[in-house]
DNA sequence: GGACGGTGAAACTTCAGGTTGCCTC
DNA sequence: GAAGTTTCACCGTCC
């Protein structure tokens, strides 16, 4: 094996290395195994190089500017890029990501420290990867990752249209260990793919889309389609996957999202060849494209709450709880107390039973609480930061859980109107509008108006203005001082008034409306 | 004597990521 | 498994 020497300077290897990846004028990126790696890592590597660099300054003042208020990630982040340095993970917000993928690619960041996002989709080649661990917390405590997962991160080393050849290098903390890395990774062989199919939630999804598709109509062309598949393939036991449709179809069909023509699919002898089709609850679930079980979830859940009284915490719970949302926020030592005190508030209003202590989906009934409680303080107007230090929850974790969250409501709005719980879906819409705004009720009528967000909303209900009336009367001296002059000018023309001169500096000048 | 603060060791806690729907309240 | 955080015992100082 050839070998190369890199100075020490910091006793760390993967900080030497990534220092000495500026040094030769070149770019790296860092792997880690955790977020709070990532920004550790590059934390210690960006005390360590001295730049001067407008560009920097300049997108360090973006990506602090990302949020309407920055939060320690924020300017944590900041700080590294000022020195070129940045950390990349799942919780920065897809606009911060965006301008340190950008500025990597331009060559203005020489240094991005990463979890395996990086590793994935996107093309972002260096000239070196440096793998600082290769283990990663798993289910079955720490665990060396699959080769595959190797080969994407060492596979964005070296870039054709700068470099004729790249480095990987993976960091052993021992002699015993670097052999053990490299049986492992550089001699051993990528694993077998596997067909996701056999997994039932995705089995149940498919299955229920193909009939409500029209593209299978019976049993027998469902297990024809079935059987060419790379599953079928994988799976080489025929009367196994046809056991396994067989019990996906009597639960689809107990469900009532499939009906058959002739005879029930539970008596196996009697399997007969009757036309197969989608109720239209079963239509629209696979239009809506969640897993039949959380959609059936849902159903019983509504049913319950059309003849109780609901608030939001009600329908926040019950999203909380599917498999869509995972993974969960997880209940821990300190708030474990909190989370208590939170399901004894709400205790009557949630809509699915509280298993017993004892049982084991107990601690995901309690997780899910707490995610609930989560969505919860959001619509109660607490900002990035807040939810950062109190559910360790990062921007962009946030805002992925959020789409999700807005999705599966949608689901709910569209199952309740079908079921024709009128009620319920005028509520469900209203909180599915306040989630995505992050706004208390009394908001909703000033966000309707385009540039007008929780911040916003929130300044103009604290003056006074509270509905569209409000917004229309304001003076628009007033409105200027609240929300700034193009912003002002903007809310004004939305609600009718085109403002035709514009008063000048600090004192109110005259003002013409023409009013539509 | 007791309140207070500093210190270091021990105990405890936590840990990666991504696609789907519709357009409107 | 390792790094970061919290807890706690211990000690010295000051009033």
């Amino acid at each position: 094996m050839p070998t190369k020497n890199i100075s020490s300077e910091t006793g760390n290897a993967a900080l030497d290395l990534a220092l000495d990846t500026i040094k030769i004028g070149k770019q790296s990126l860092v792997f880690v195994n955790t977020k709070r790696s990532a920004e550790k890592t590059a934390e210690d590597i960006s005390k360590k190089v001295k730049t001067e660099n407008k560009k920097l300054i300049g997108l360090s003042n973006d990506v602090l500017k990302a949020l309407s208020r920055p939060t320690k990630q924020c300017e944590r982040l900041a700080r590294c890029i000022n020195n070129g340095v940045a950390f990349h993970h799942a919780g920065l917000v897809s606009k911060q990501r965006e301008l340190i993928e950008d500025n990597f690619r331009e060559g203005v960041i020489k240094i991005i420290c990463a979890t395996p996002t990086l590793a994935y989709g996107l093309s972002l080649p260096a000239f070196r990867s440096i793998l600082k661990d290769l283990r990663r917390y798993g289910p079955r405590g720490m665990a060396y990752i699959p080769v595959l997962e190797y080969l994407q991160m060492s596979g964005r080393a070296g870039r054709p249209e700068y470099d004729k050849f790249g480095e990987s290098i993976v960091v052993a903390v021992s002699k015993n260990e670097k052999k053990k890395l490299y049986e492992k990774y550089i001699l051993g062989e990528p694993e077998e793919i596997n067909s996701k199919l056999a997994v039932e939630p995705v089995l149940r999804t498919y299955l229920l889309s193909l009939i409500a598709a029209n593209f299978v109509n019976s049993r027998k062309e469902i297990i024809d389609f079935f059987g060419k598949t790379f599953w079928a393939f994988q799976f080489m036991d025929m009367e196994r996957l046809v056991f396994i449709i067989d019990k996906m179809l009597s639960l689809l069909e107990e469900w009532e999202f499939i009906m058959q023509e002739k005879e029930d699919f539970s008596d196996a002898d009697k399997l007969n060849d009757g036309k197969i089709r989608a109720t239209i609850m079963g239509k629209r679930v696979a239009e809506l494209y969640i897993d039949p079980l959380t959609a059936y979830f849902f159903i019983s859940c509504l049913r319950k709450g059309s003849d109780k009284k609901v608030n939001e915490f009600s329908f926040l719970q019950m999203i909380s709880h599917t498999l869509e949302i995972r993974p969960l926020l997880r209940v821990g030592v300190k708030d474990r107390e909190s989370v208590q005190e939170k399901l004894v508030e709400f205790d009557s209003f949630l809509l699915e039973k509280e298993p017993s202590i004892y049982e084991p989906e107990y601690e995901d009934y309690v997780n899910s609480v707490k995610t609930a409680f989560m969505f919860y303080e959001w619509i109660d107007e607490k900002d990035e930061e807040y939810l950062l230090e109190n559910f360790n929850t990062r921007p962009g974790e946030l805002r992925s859980k959020m789409a999700i969250a807005d999705w599966l409501l949608y689901a709910n709005s569209e199952i309740s109107r079908i079921l024709n719980f009128r009620d319920l879906n005028k509520e469900i819409v209203k909180l599915r509008f306040r989630l995505k705004y992050g706004v208390k009720e009394e908001l909703l009528p000033l966000i309707k108006i385009k540039g007008i967000g929780r911040v916003r909303a929130r300044k103009l209900h604290y003056n006074g203005i509270r509905d569209i009336k409000d917004v229309k009367n304001v003076d628009l001296g007033k409105l200027i001082q609240i929300l700034g002059k193009q912003v002002a000018l903007s809310v004004k023309k939305q609600v009718g008034q085109e403002i035709k001169e514009v008063p000048n500096g600090k004192r109110k000048g005259q003002v013409s409306l023409r009013k539509y």
